[in-house]
DNA sequence: TCCGCACTTTACGTTAACGTAAACTTGCGG
DNA sequence: CCGCAAGTTTACGTTAACGTAAAGTGCGGA
């Protein structure tokens, strides 16, 4: 069960991108889809990935950040004691950089805030000229 | 007082870019120094307006959302009800992207906490020919 | 006076992340 | 059998955000 899969069209539909988009993703080394002769065929494990992908996106990851994300994710079997250091050291390394734009985030919010309180405090003081009837 | 000015070097190795960014932000409308010449005159103002610059890019803004951010922060004595409607409006906008990147980063930071205990867990359990002697 | 350094303009080059067009195959409903 | 929709590869085009090189300007110090 759960032996669902996707075509390259379905998933972009939902997801919002082009096809064009997945295929790249593909050639970037994101994506290894199965197939059937030519046409790929997308498990939900790729489907997440691509999630990932489009996350990282909207935080302003380059793909080969999401990459190292993806891997972070898949410790693909070379589990030594060095490559785990090393993956202990890019994970703190990225936790720090989202603490980074967790506080970015912060301090923007805060001054969206004043910009639209001082927004408002000039709709209130401002030329009567376009005022359309609320005063009660 | 605070009569303080900028050269394009100072401010460029201050925020650890080049003169080069600095002129291509001004070219792209972000940023219009005054001269004294040929020679570019930075106020404290302008130096905030590069750090907002800055911190947008943190946040994977591109110049062209930065440039509409200083703005928003700047209502240019443009204030008619209509204006300050569509004002009102953008600052929502910006607003909500950013409960979204803040969305994003908390779960992120789970799945980054989720894959840093999987990998201590690992290097606990896991082939010990690289121990270096802790285990009292 | 000439040197060197920081500044300037102009302009072509580069990278990432796709867009777009062309030309081809393949499964399927009529 | 035919055509169309959805898939495929190949390849050139585009935009953003600078890098980099060339060539010139202005100025304080030896």
């Amino acid at each position: 069960m759960s032996k669902k899969t996707y075509s390259i069209g379905e998933l972009a539909r939902e997801l919002d991108i082009t096809t064009r988009t997945i295929r790249f993703y593909e050639d970037m080394g994101l994506l290894s889809p199965e197939r059937r002769g030519q046409t790929r065929i997308y498990t939900p494990a790729d489907r997440v990935r691509l999630k990932l992908i489009l996350r990282g996106k909207r935080l302003g990851f380059s793909l080969a950040e999401s990459r190292e994300l993806i891997e972070l994710y898949n410790p693909d079997t070379d589990n030594n004691q060095t490559q785990l250091k090393a993956l202990l050291g890019k994970i703190a390394e990225k936790k720090a950089q989202l603490m980074r734009q967790l506080h970015d985030i912060e301090v923007m919010q805060i001054e969206l805030d004043e910009a639209e309180r001082r927004c408002q405090d000039a709709m209130r003081t401002a030329d009567p000229s376009t005022l359309s009837g609320e005063s009660a």
